[in-house]
DNA sequence: CGACCGATCGTCT
DNA sequence: GACGATCGGTCGA
């Protein structure tokens, strides 16, 4: 298992490198507690000429300056006032372009996710949707701007690199406001994954 | 299983 | 002062 080097997100094309982050392993390492678990959906958001990015037509603000940050950097904000949503930054520094995590699938440390998101049995919604993850990886808006090669958080690979037909494409989720950009098909995610939210 | 709805608060207008 | 890149519970079929 390898950290993916900063190499890999500083590529100008999102959506590639977001396909890519499919298969690859999300580790955190917190007070001795290592918890991680593979992506199995993602979706590119893709600078400032598009409509459902925080960034779109260049816009700047205090919660979103992190998107502007270099290649392989944590983005972390909150959502609808209660949840942390967890990026991955890519693309050179001061051009925004992002890229989402929404579900993995568990790996390590499987009962400290279950105790973190206070569930007595495993299910497929431990790990399902931004929100879900976040809550189980340990993630908060503490590591907002953190590198992704940090030591307790970060990417990795294992070789692992799925087959072009297990791949699904769809629009993204919970955009219906954007406009055009409601339809881009910036979502990507493993067909038959049960840790998958929304519809496939 | 799908549709609906309330929770909850930081952020931007 | 309105509005989310959501979640989980409830209700009805």
């Amino acid at each position: 298992m390898r950290k993916l080097p900063v190499s890999f997100y500083d590529r100008e094309n999102v959506l590639q490198i977001a396909q890519e982050l499919l298969g690859k392993i999300l580790v955190t390492k917190l007070k001795g507690k290592v918890t991680s678990g593979r992506i199995v959906e993602c979706e590119a958001y893709d600078g400032i000429g598009d409509g459902a990015s925080h960034a779109f037509g260049g816009r700047r603000t205090n919660r979103n300056e992190v998107m502007y940050a270099g290649a392989g950097t944590a983005y972390v904000y909150i959502c609808y006032g209660i949840h942390y949503l967890f990026n991955v930054v890519t693309n050179k520094k001061e051009i925004p372009h992002a890229i989402l995590i929404r579900a993995l699938e568990p790996e390590e440390g499987i009962a400290e996710m279950m105790k973190r998101r206070g569930k007595k049995l495993f299910d497929h919604s431990l790990t399902k949707g931004p929100g879900s993850l976040s809550v189980a990886m340990g993630i908060s808006i503490e590591d907002n701007g953190c590198s992704l090669q940090s030591e307790h958080l970060f990417i990795a690979g294992d070789g692992f690199v799925p087959d072009k037909e297990m791949i699904g494409i769809s629009p993204r989720i919970g955009v219906e406001a954007a406009g055009k950009a409601a339809v881009y098909p910036y979502r990507f995610y493993i067909r038959d994954s049960p840790f998958v939210s929304g519809k496939k």
